[in-house]
DNA sequence: AAGTGGTCTAGACCACCCC
DNA sequence: GGGTGGTCTAGACCACTTG
């Protein structure tokens, strides 16, 4: 592993363990560089993943400040950017797939993603129960062309290990759209919705591979009492 | 201003000019660390601001492709961050301020932001009209000792412009949770939702400046119909 | 004045892509 | 093999904070 990265991951154990609590200073960038024996461009790269992450904050002429981060049941340890897919795995929850099928690429699903009409895709749908509720239906389609084959055991785990370890594909970015819309009767019934429940948060993604391909187009439809999205946002000035 | 963001600048402006249009590489590293006269790290911290944006995507041997970025309409141009706000903004709104006034902070709320309990805080509560019709209620508490003055006649156009403008603070980064909520008789009212809309969207957030210290608490207050959130956001692997 | 982070440089070597 | 981006270095100068 890279240098950087290496001591981002140390610096970050360290972090989460106390062992620099949060308002306390971390060394000095000279002092770090020092410690790890390596350049202080080399350290203020590991430094900025921290700064990314939210754990640490900067001040020229001060140091580095170690944020206190439970405000919020803050989502940390490095496994953000897809958040609300994430969060969702780590509750004590099951996921039974309800349908996998290969399917034709209709027009609409075209415009989104930018597949050729009638090329092959896989339609995934699954639902996410969370103690013993229904709380989430995922609908994927992954293009067929990227992923060959989808078997049912490794998806109802979890579909981004099979896609990133057993198929090796790199997972670079996506951008994706929260809305809130109004329940159509199948969704209804998978979420168990009570009638005087008429409208879901849908989450529609569009992910995409480090070499920019398209490769998925999901919408993850939740139950508006079991849904929440947390993130931790930079002030980006121009 | 600093070369790296300079570069930065010009890069975008020619982005979304169209002068490198989507899915082209740009210029090598070498070639614009000669075009720009600068090394090829200061490039490199430049196109890192433009991944970060979600403008270009870099491929190893390859080069740096420009991003396709209108598959959602895309939140661009360098306001992102706190894009819910901004992009309210964008749109033909009219904001209300229908109280302002200075309060003591409740056990509650200090409980939230770290403030002592009863000391000063400013309430500040609007509501923005998007095409005539009631879509947002903006709930902000603002710490008094970092916020001394808040004219009515700022607060109804940018708050944020009066913050970083008028009072100089350097607002640095948040943490935000989105959840859907039960609807209370005063945001029915406020929000003119009919009585079968029993939910809103509520966007909780804390705001902190560069030294770290937590100035503002907002509870920004939704209809369900006019809520829209759109996100970049790139995987992170650690 | 001393220490901190912020920026920038010139050069090196590596991994990857494509011809 | 030549070009690309990825990493790393050693050193320089600046801006800011603190005593």
């Amino acid at each position: 592993m890279n240098k950087f990265k290496e001591i981002y991951a140390d610096l970050e154990k360290k972090i989460l363990s106390g062992e620099y609590p949060s308002n306390t200073l971390l060394p000095s960038e000279k002092q770090l560089s020092e410690m790890y024996n390596v350049s202080r461009e080399t350290i203020r790269k590991a430094l900025n993943l921290l700064i990314n992450t939210g754990l640490i904050q900067k001040k020229q002429g001060k140091g580095s400040i170690v944020l206190d981060l439970n405000r919020f049941d803050f989502p940390i340890s490095g496994l953000t950017s897809f958040k609300e897919l994430k969060d969702s795995q780590k509750i004590d929850s099951v996921t039974k797939v309800i349908e996998i099928k290969k399917v034709a690429v209709s027009p609409t699903l075209s415009e989104k993603t930018g597949w050729p009409v009638a090329s092959e895709a896989w339609k995934l749908v699954r639902t996410r129960t969370i103690n013993g509720e229904p709380a989430i239906i995922d609908i994927d389609y992954l293009d067929a062309n990227i992923v060959p084959v989808l078997p049912e055991k490794k998806v109802s785990q979890s579909l981004y290990d099979f896609l990133e370890i057993d198929l090796g594909l790199e997972i670079s970015y996506a951008q994706k759209e929260i809305t809130v819309e109004n329940v159509t009767k199948e969704v209804r019934d998978l979420l168990e919705l009570t009638l005087d429940d008429n409208h879901v948060v849908t989450v529609k993604s569009l992910v995409y591979l480090a070499d920019t391909s398209c490769f998925e187009y999901t919408e993850s439809i939740h139950r508006l009492d079991k849904f929440r999205f947390v993130d931790f946002a930079r002030r980006r000035k121009v």
